[in-house]
DNA sequence: GTCCATGTTCTTTA
DNA sequence: CTAAAGAACATGGA
């Protein structure tokens, strides 16, 4: 479910109910979705405030008054929600945490996740992950450029590689490729420099789009409300397989790279390495 | 029962 | 050394 548009979305949504807010009672249901896993999540939160809370790759991260920092990552299927504390958990609820602003109603903010391959993980006070690739809203064509240099494997794989480009997932590398008119087939060292550019801007087009309409639910995914997001609506090519391009009439293509599902418009994206702009 | 899934990481293969 | 392929993780929907 979650790449950068969506985990921007409930970020989004979390800004004005936890921001300065004070952290109460905490609840750690499942202790296996925490890494370290020995650390004690509930002593470290309880009586915290919360500073900001801000988005970096497809990462939740809280900033605590006493400079620690935690991160919650959805995985596949994780969901923030906002809730009253009262209201009935559901299953796979596996963190719950209130928070308080002052002269506001206590307020809870859960984690649940069905499959766990998302989780919640402690950092302290060491804030840099040099794992993690740049922002692509950030993101200089040099700058990208300096990122694809030296690899031959698929721009669709490239792409989807955290430590080249952080918050991309498979729609939104799907969508950007066919923005930029470049098949997902193409080795990363093929790409000419005008190339490299214009996906560039693609890719922020594209998630800048994605983020006004709230990310992309194709199944379950809503915002830490409960808001689905519709950004789905208006894909190009994920999950359109055999229906046509919106641009020429051709039919969306579904291939498997990499171990993962592919869409693209083969007339509008052409194999050959031919395209400039 | 089967296949598939918006993610990440590890192992095997080439 | 690089990187592709495959599996693993765990659950649920079609």
């Amino acid at each position: 479910m979650p790449e950068l548009p969506e985990v921007q979305t409930v970020v989004n949504s979390l800004v004005p109910v936890v921001t300065g807010a004070t952290i109460r009672r905490v609840r750690l249901l499942r202790s296996d979705i925490l890494t370290p896993a020995k650390h004690d999540l509930i002593a470290s939160l309880t009586g915290q405030t919360i500073q900001r809370v801000f988005r970096r790759a497809k990462r939740i991260v809280f900033a605590l008054g006493d400079r620690n920092q935690f991160y919650i990552h959805l995985g596949m299927s994780g969901r923030i929600r906002i809730e009253s504390p009262a209201a009935p958990l559901v299953k796979h609820t596996h963190l719950t945490f209130d928070v308080r602003r002052a002269r506001e109603p206590v307020v809870q903010i859960r984690f649940i996740d069905p499959r766990r391959f998302g989780g919640v993980w402690w950092l302290g006070k060491t804030h840099d992950d040099p794992s993690l690739g740049p922002e692509p809203l950030d993101l200089k064509p040099s700058q990208l450029a300096t990122q694809l240099r030296g690899t031959r494997r698929f721009i669709k794989s490239t792409l989807l590689d955290q430590r080249v480009i952080a918050g991309l997932g498979n729609i939104y590398v799907d969508e950007a490729l066919h923005e930029a008119g470049i098949h997902p087939l193409t080795r990363t060292d093929e790409l000419k420099p005008a190339q490299v550019k214009h996906l560039c801007r693609a890719i922020k087009k594209v998630l800048r789009r994605a983020i006004k309409h709230r990310g992309s639910t194709l199944r379950d995914y809503v915002d830490a409300n409960g808001t689905p997001g519709d950004f789905q609506k208006i894909h190009r090519v994920y999950d359109r397989k055999d229906q046509p391009c919106l641009c020429c009439g051709e039919l969306i293509r579904r291939i498997v790279i990499g171990g993962r599902s592919t869409h693209f418009c083969s007339n509008c994206q052409k194999r050959k390495a031919s395209r400039t702009m």
